[in-house]
This record gives C-alpha cells, structure tokens and sequence, in this order.
DNA sequence: CGATTACTTTGATCCAGATCAACAAGGGGC
DNA sequence: GCCCCTTGTTGATCTGGATCAAAGTAATCG
C-alpha cells in the first residue's frame, strides 16, 4: 500500500461544517482519521434522518461513483484522510486485495444499515435510546480494551438533536428518555454527556434485542 | 465466467417457505432468478422488519461470511440460481471483475438501505405506502420497458402484512392508506393486487421525495 | 359447490411520541 | 463578572398510527 501514500492528504474540518452536500462531486474518497462524520437525508420539508455514522478507520466516498447520495457533516471535529479520486481508482483495479477488503467494509455496512432498519423501523423510542447508548457504550469499550460487561463511563459524542435524527424521533423524546432510563437506574448522567452504565446487561436488557445479537456501527 | 457454470445449480421454493433462518449456516450463495424473496430481522417478542427485497437477479449470501445475519423466506414462488460456496469464493479471489462487480452491487444495496432508513425513520404512514408503490412502479415499469409517467396498470407482489412489515407499520395502517389514495384518485385498484397509476408524477407527490430522487431497490 | 381458511377492509378506542411552550444550565467572549 | 447563545430539560396538549374487534371477500379444498 505504499503507493497510497504519494495521492494522500489531509482534511480538517470544525465541528457542524459540511463536508459535502448530496448531490455533489465528490473528487477525493477518505478515510476518518479523527472525530465522527455524519451521513444524513434530508427532506424538502426540513425532515431529516441520520443514515450513518462514520468513526475513525471509516471510509467515505465509493469508488466508481462521483456524486454522493447524502449529505456529509462534522459532526465533532473531524480529520479525513483523502486520496484524490482518479488514482485510487487505479489503485484498487490494479489490486485485488483492496477491492475484496472494499467488498468487505461495504458488506459490513450493509448488516449494519440492515439492522439500523429494525430499529427505525419496530422499536420503542425508549430501546431505540437504550440501542444508541449501547451501541456508543460497544464502540469506546473496544476502543478502550476494557470489557463492556464491567460497569465504565464515556463521553456521548452526540447532541440530543443528533440522537434524534439518528434514530428517528424529535429531540424532546431523546431527552424524556434519556431522563427515564436515568431514573430507572439504567444509566447514570455525570454530565449531560458524561454516562456511566452501572451494569451492561441490564442496559441490553432494555434494547429489546435477544441476549447478545449484534449491533449496527 | 463460464467456470461458473460448474458449479451451480437451481433450488425451487414455495410462497411463504424460509430459505434459511438468521444464524444459519448458508453453504451456498445465490442469484435470484424468478420470484421474490424478503430479508427480515424478528424480535424476541414478534415485531418483525423486512430489511430487503430480493428481486431477478439480485444477489444472496456474501462471500467470506457463512452465517446469515438475517431470516430469508420466498414471498412468492421462488427459484434462485445457486453456487457451492467454497469454489464460488475461490473464483471471485481468481478473478478481479468479479469482486468489482460484487463491491458494485453491495455499494447500491448500501445506498438503498440508507435510503429506507429515511422512509422508516421520517415518512408518514401515507408517505411510506406511496413511496413503497412508487418503487415496484417503477421497477415494474423498467421490466417492461415502460416509462412510469405514462399511465399503466400492475401487480403488488407483496400481501398488506408483507408491506406492513417493509414500511414498519400493521397491516390495518396499510389497508387504511391504501383506501385513501385510492379514495383521493392516486391510484386505482382493480382488485386487491391490481394496481393502475393514473399519473405518476401525482404519485410522486405524495411520497414526500423531491422531485427526481432515486428510490431505494 | 359449500365450507374452510387466508387475506382485506372498516370501525371504535387508546396511547406513544409529536408538538407547542417555558425554562434551566452551561460556556465562551468581552 | 455579566450577557448572549447554544444545548438540554420538563410540562401540557394533541394526534397519527396502534390496538382491539367485526365483517366482508376471495381463494382453496374436500
């Protein structure tokens, strides 16, 4: 993969800036170095919906296909690492390897967008909460190494309006059940952003999900 | 890729059978051939959301993962064209075009997937229905090389219960949504299944989509 | 054919989450 | 510190779609 480095360059962004609108041209594909992006769908009426959540080590952009379908923001502060279009693009017909790891990612996300749909779609807004929280709670516990079953804390990335456009309610609802499944018990609050989970199983528990099925990235 | 033709082979199933349950070991992968068949994830408690539709000549399985993530079952009578897993995977690590082409089909299967979460996570009831007819019109019409503004008549090959579970609604809201575009003039039914759009573009309107957006498959 | 079963429509009622409306709590910048 | 501005909470009310309940229609089978 040397070669990736001669087309390789850095982007930064602010935390709420655009990094490209559905629709554009997108003439570079990235990778996150640092921060989270947002992929978001927007209706005519201002309606919009959260379709992904790009982490470190996520790629954006698709080979073979210039215009982006959603639009792209800084969701924190964000760092991309870009490959100008046209020789990546090379690159991957030229390489087996990275076509077939592509494939790979892009399965990923598939099962992950596909389970996203499941709770979109029939869960409760008080397990989509728990889902969110237990998702975000997965993530930093394996960035961290630490098991997600030991009780640990962490910081939302996200504000309420975030949570809500990512899971399809309105940002009051976030905060309601966010208060309620602190109230319970379920997760305590240091912050508004600071959460501590007392007991992972009992965060699972409120997901709606059978024992220990996967969960969307 | 006539080495292909070596190792495939047809299955035939009924309306209605499961071809294989979420967790189930797939030792083959698939491309459907006449038919439709539904990918969809189940509660503990029941609620079920269909995640996707596989029509003609869409793909089943992914290379490299042997577990199914979700439950497959033929709406209709089904036949796919299956490969042995083993020699198929060996073939596409062979053959660069075939890992392109699979990366190709799972990057708009990924783009149609976050474009449902959008009619899942913000769509009205009758948004989501119109939207849903929208898409079979419109492939409908690509089949038989009709354009979907004329005017033209076609079948639902889902039942009220198999719409409710791809738009997370209950069937009840399906069939209400259903009498009420076709009591405002959207549609026209001809009998349950039989549908005839008298103005597309009307249609369109009501799908809450700006003007020419794509559809999910 | 009539009967059984599956699918669909329609009605009445209920409730989770949206909407509308205040208000609290940070958190910079000056 | 104080003010402004963004973010978050909480309350009151409303409503779209769920739920519960019956019928109506169509396909299937003996």
């Amino acid at each position: 993969m040397l070669e990736l480095d001669k087309i390789k360059y850095y982007r930064n962004y602010e935390a709420g800036q655009p990094v490209v609108w559905s629709g554009d041209q997108l003439d570079f594909v990235a990778s996150v170095v640092t921060g989270i992006a947002a992929l978001t769908q927007t209706m005519e009426d201002g309606r919009t919906q959260m379709v992904g959540l790009l982490l470190p080590s996520d790629f954006l952009g698709r080979p073979g296909r210039e215009i982006t379908s959603f639009d792209v923001t800084a969701v924190s502060d964000l760092t991309l690492c870009c490959f100008r279009r046209k020789p990546f693009e090379k690159l991957i017909s030229a390489t087996p390897n990275v076509s077939q790891r592509l494939l790979e990612m892009t399965l990923d996300e598939l099962d992950s967008a596909r389970e996203w749909m499941l709770v979109l779609g029939r869960k409760t807004a008080r397990e989509k909460i728990a889902s969110l929280i237990a998702i975000i709670a997965r993530r930093e516990s394996k960035l961290h190494l630490t098991r997600p079953e030991d009780g640990f804390r962490f910081e939302l990335p996200l504000t309420r309006e975030a949570m809500a456009d990512y899971l399809g309610l309105t940002l009051e609802t976030v905060s309601r059940q966010i208060s309620a499944l602190k109230r319970d018990g379920v997760i305590e609050l240091l912050s508004n952003r600071q959460v501590h989970i007392p007991d992972f199983r009992t965060l699972l528990a409120e997901t709606g999900d059978d024992a220990d099925g996967g969960m969307p990235a």
